[in-house]
DNA sequence: TGGAACACTGACCGACCGGTCAGTCAATGA
DNA sequence: TCATTGACTGACCGGTCGGTCAGTGTTCCA
């Protein structure tokens, strides 16, 4: 007589939570299939065949923490649409959003990336399109309205720009471990300071201006 | 009396060239985890315990696939230091240049990727930051030559620049199946169109140019 | 009061894992 | 000619895997 139908079989308890929790963290870290069942029951503090009483497979267990993740991911990055500030600030103010929401939910966003490399079981490939697609058209749209109003080029693909910019984030993301040993880059830590830079390359371009007399002057320090 | 000196066991044959074949197709495609040396032997058509007789260990097969997959990347994207055009063509010949190799040397992108992801056994890092982090230092160097000359903005992060582009092109691989799936999205099938779009936006910005007084009047399709 | 329902457990299963080993076979060189 | 070497194999090892099952304790309702 309860209100949970189908999908999994748990219909109660802070246990289920407990069990989705352990196998976010160790999928999350390890991958699929180098996580065993007796791992995460054991994180979770109850016997493995515990686990197996509330998800009847292994990868039972993996589409729920999929199911789970993209609905948390749903829920971040929902205000930014109010904004009726230039495109130019409305623009950074993404980028800055989207690379701190990668970081704060290191998790999901972990999970994510490994079902884009196609973890065996890919079916979590059709959740996150449709939640990740959406979170998309809704930037796209706002690229487009800047666009209509002037404020952006009309001549460029606003799809391309979002395109460019997510990857940008989610690259600095994945790989910021190594960028702290190329000598090169200096804002390895600091996420700030690259939506900052990362932001003005896409604003203005990394061309001098034409009409700027200044270019030829400056020297690099 | 041979010429091969250590770091692996094997010191003949082709029989060694099957097997690292087969498991970097294997590593490349499930991960580490997820494939058994009984499938690596079986693809390369040997015995499972010739497979242990040329490589100790699993982690020694996977460390030998890793680098000679390092190898192999060293070796691509060489021949653009050589170059007198302009900056803008060098630009987009690099961009395009750079998707092109990883699209086309997908196994060890994708291992590459994997690694980055923190695949359990991630000796390999070290590796790859060498590789990697030499083409990064040339390609900020390239960008700093036209930052001297004035061909490019002398008040831009060139280490940004580099790394806004790698990961615009890593995201477009790694999610290329997804993207395709995006309505607004039209070149997931054309690399080369991405190369372009994400050239235009790199060089001259989103931004209108202040001089230019066409922006009112234009429509979107 | 009793029994249906359910969360939960320890013991257990066959399959498969990474890895070992004794031994076969062809080539080599003294 | 024959001992040595090294690539190679099938059989096998202990251990762990995902998954099952009989049974226990508790709750709740008739």
């Amino acid at each position: 007589m309860a209100s949970a139908p189908a999908t999994v079989v748990a219909t109660s308890s802070e246990t289920v939570t407990r069990i989705l929790t352990a196998a976010e963290a160790l999928f999350a870290e390890h991958g699929f299939d180098a996580v065993s069942m007796n791992a995460i029951a054991e994180r979770a503090g109850v016997s493995k065949a515990n686990v197996f009483h509330h998800f009847n497979t292994k990868q039972d267990l993996y589409l729920a923490v999929i199911r789970a993740a993209c609905h948390d991911a749903s829920q971040h990055l929902d205000d930014l649409g109010n904004d009726d500030a230039p495109m130019a600030e409305r623009f950074e103010g993404f980028a800055r959003a989207h690379l701190t929401s990668l970081l704060e939910h290191e998790q999901v966003a972990r999970l994510t990336l490994r079902e884009l490399l196609g973890e065996d079981p890919h079916r979590g490939q059709a959740l996150a399109e449709q939640v990740y697609g959406e979170k998309f058209a809704r930037f796209v749209a706002i690229l487009r309205a800047g666009q209509n109003s002037g404020e952006l080029r009309a001549d460029i693909d606003p799809a391309a720009v979002a395109t460019l910019l997510i990857g940008a984030n989610v690259f600095f993301f994945e790989a910021r471990e190594v960028l702290r040993h190329f000598p090169e880059i200096s804002f390895a830590r600091q996420p700030d300071r690259y939506s900052e830079l990362l932001t003005e390359i896409l604003l203005r371009g990394i061309l001098p201006s034409d009409s700027s007399p200044s270019s030829s002057a400056r020297k690099r320090s």
